[in-house]
DNA sequence: CGTTTAATTGAACACAATCAAGCCCTGTGG
DNA sequence: CCACAGGGCTTGATTGTGTTCAATTAAACG
């Protein structure tokens, strides 16, 4: 649970039991191939997963079965705190790439909740963090066109991964296929299509097979209307720093 | 503090001690106009508001200005929980109505956090119900056309009026102008007019003037694809009966 | 009453969806 | 080694939903 706790001491300052608490929680871990699900729509949720490695998405799906992909994550990101405490699961969690997920227990996370604030408050604001990033894509849908949405999410992508700072440069590129980005995108897979061929013409992104990279996310950042305020990443260092 | 007692209750059993020490809690009740700012976006935070009467909404801005409104409050709603533990707030919140709202320090929420583990988890709980209202939200702005996404957003707003279960009958209707409704579906206001008119001759909603009342909600639910799951009703009862 | 805010309507336009076809890889099996 | 299948990507043509611009009407409020 070493990813864990590293993800959990960007949140809140943990003593050396609660660190030691963390460390000895029971974990299982799986190995996940692209496309298996983590967290199933309507199903009981009995565990909470951590991703050790690779990458996996959240989607909801329409009544008629579209699908929208809500939120993006990366090595070391907490699942499922998500539904720590709620009992029926009311949306997915499916993995991008294949790669290792640690499964633990939700009664020992609720417990630990229970028993040590400081590690609650880590759950919490990783939670709160979650939360801004969900309204920053109700933005990005509602309000900016197909290139700037496009964009934002590539460069919400990049900031995450250079935030945590993964040697692998597999770990730099973004896993997912046209129609996923057009479904992350709220666009259709023609169109998304039209979007990323206009982004790369620009040398703003390189499309590789099923993989994007980023020469310099930053010049993405003005077409994006990007600004980090949302993340969190200022009091993430602060935290750090302590 | 009784509604906000009322509202935890929903989320998490608590204990005597627990309730007297939400009762407890130091508050200050402000009266506010409408349009007033409950939270500014960019401002540092340091109380926790609770809406006691009247509604409120979030917004947050894209860079040239453009508004998108990301929730919808009703009485008893804790409007900042979002920023329990970030400092800095990434969006504001702003009074729909004129109405009083309580000012609790947020000293005082943090300590009872780490003081009493089912408080927390009752807080915890509430935000999580937020976050899953964000992600249905995407849903809603990615995936559905103009008409759902109008009556997906009334119907949400029905529903969790009809579980307050309030007296007045002020309170079933919504109070948003059509440039309101069109902030909060992503459209222009122009055709959230349009829409409107549509749903308004098929008897579905009755517009007053910047109130919306309606009929029956259920007819909408069909038109909305609209499903509570996202909601967690069945557990909130599930804990009040207890 | 005059002013303001909200609602309404029409016309022209644009962005993005849809439909349909074809291409280019990559893996697989004969 | 080649044929073929399938997934992902690309492209063009057409349609349509929703935007923009601009002007008007209606309703509240001082």
């Amino acid at each position: 649970m070493g990813l864990l706790l590293r993800n959990l001491k960007q949140r809140a300052i943990l003593c050396e039991e609660d660190q030691q608490a963390v460390l000895d929680l029971p974990v299982v871990i799986k190995a996940l191939s692209a496309n298996d699900y983590v967290i199933r729509e309507g199903e009981d949720v009995d565990c909470c997963e951590v991703l050790v490695s690779g990458f996996a998405f959240r989607q909801l799906l329409t009544g008629d079965g579209q699908r929208q992909i809500l939120a993006i994550h990366i090595p070391g990101d907490a699942l499922d705190f998500q539904n720590l405490f709620l009992d029926v699961a009311d949306h997915s969690v499916q993995m991008l790439t294949a790669g290792p997920v640690a499964f633990v227990p939700r009664a020992a996370i609720q417990r630990l909740f229970h028993k040590r604030s400081r590690f609650a408050q880590a759950v919490f604001i990783n939670v709160l963090v979650d939360a801004a990033i969900f309204r920053e894509w109700v933005l990005n849908l509602g309000r900016r066109d197909a290139r700037s949405r496009m964009a934002h999410i590539i460069c919400e992508f990049m900031l995450r991964c250079e935030m945590m700072q993964f040697n692998d440069p597999d770990n730099r590129d973004l896993p997912m296929t046209q129609e996923q980005l057009a479904d992350a995108t709220g666009l259709s897979a023609v169109h998304a299509n039209r979007v990323l061929r206009d982004l790369a013409s620009e040398n703003l992104i390189q499309p590789h097979r099923g993989h994007i990279s980023i020469p310099d996310w930053r010049k993405l950042r003005a077409i994006a209307d990007f600004n980090e305020r949302y993340l969190h990443l200022s009091q993430q260092t602060l935290s750090n720093d302590i």
